[in-house]
DNA sequence: CGTCTATTTGAATGTACTCAAAAGCGGTGG
DNA sequence: CCACCGCTTTTGAGTACATTCAAATAGACG
């Protein structure tokens, strides 16, 4: 049941925990499940928790002025999810997160959380670590999306999250790579008589 | 000399730590001077180092298979530099890591840092705070990217990084913003005429 | 089977780009 | 101190690509 959280901290902290502190760093979780299109969090509200994903898919989205969504982020099971400005800030949240399908998830809130990183050590570097590398992967899609195609970046998404093409709706990828719904089904069209030519 | 650093510590860990203890801290950092338009970091080779400015300004930016530059972000005095990706993963760099002006640094490396982590508590804490930090910074810059207009970002840059402006080539700023330096040019022209008008 | 949502396709529009050149600005050396 | 050179910013004109609007097709779900 919470094999898929024990073997993340294990392979992010990179050595090896024993098991009954990994129990009860786990009892600081709640289980939670949500249906189908439920919001986890909404803009403008505080996000007070973080959660781990063990079953489902969701995905996070920006609203601007003119009331358009914007894909931030998707997440499955194994990931991890929440409002990081409002969680770790106690401000209000930027994002909508919402379920694409139904969702099993480990709940933490901010109390939880700062207790995790007081009683085990490996607990701040674990979350250090997730911060870091999803970090790293933000400033990658910056630099992707401001300077190469929208066709390279459909190829480069398809090549890094085959396991998301199959579950988020296209036009959500579309939103994400930052391209009108439209403009990602030609894009594909294009690719699909390119490969049938060669 | 340290206290820039100091104050940066103290204000992200949200307590104070003891001088003596920081300054145990402080002595894992070499000192290093750069002249203007030194590369600290280049793409494909390993990244060795963490900087912390103490004077100066840098900037990295990517370079995609056309040679076309983009920039990814500034660094001024009182901000952390590197490339995360190369650093942290032991891996070839993504981005470019440039001088603007002369710059006073304090460099970490690996070692060092894994060293600080684990004699001082406060730094695993001050590592994930700061890598939390540009998280959430960077998600907000993706969303703004992707939803709102040219005009609408450069205005919001300009309020979140006055500072910037002064010292930042408006070309670079462009670049940040992910278009053409032409096109910011523009942009400027028609809200200072929008602004005489009114 | 019918309804709702997602995807595809078409045509017209427009925004931001590229290319090109001029003007502005700063630093260096005579 | 001024003249020159290189780099940055501005301005102009034409172009191209993604967008928008619109409608048809395809798929999912009750």
């Amino acid at each position: 049941m919470s094999a898929l959280l024990f073997e993340n901290v294990r392979r992010t902290v990179g050595r090896e925990i024993p098991q009954e502190v990994l129990w009860d760093f786990r009892k600081l979780f709640s289980e939670k499940t949500f249906d189908k299109k439920t919001l986890l969090c909404r803009e403008g509200e505080r996000c007070r928790h973080t959660w781990f994903l063990e079953s489902g898919a969701v995905y996070s989205y920006y609203v601007n002025n003119a009331g358009e969504k914007t894909a931030i982020q998707f997440a499955l099971e194994g990931y991890w999810t929440s409002d990081m400005f409002s969680f770790f800030g106690d401000r209000e949240a930027l994002f909508y997160i919402e379920t694409l399908e139904p969702v099993q998830a480990l709940a933490l809130d901010r109390q939880r959380f700062e207790e995790a990183c007081e009683r085990f050590s490996f607990a701040e570097r674990f979350f250090r670590i997730l911060a870091q590398n999803a970090h790293v992967a933000q400033l990658y899609r910056i630099a992707t999306t401001n300077s190469e195609t929208a066709e390279h970046r459909y190829l480069e998404f398809t090549r890094r999250y085959p396991h998301f093409l199959a579950r988020i709706p296209q036009y959500l990828i579309a939103s994400y790579l930052g391209i009108a719904p439209q403009s990602l089904s030609r894009i594909r069209q294009q690719l699909a008589t390119r490969q049938a030519r060669s």
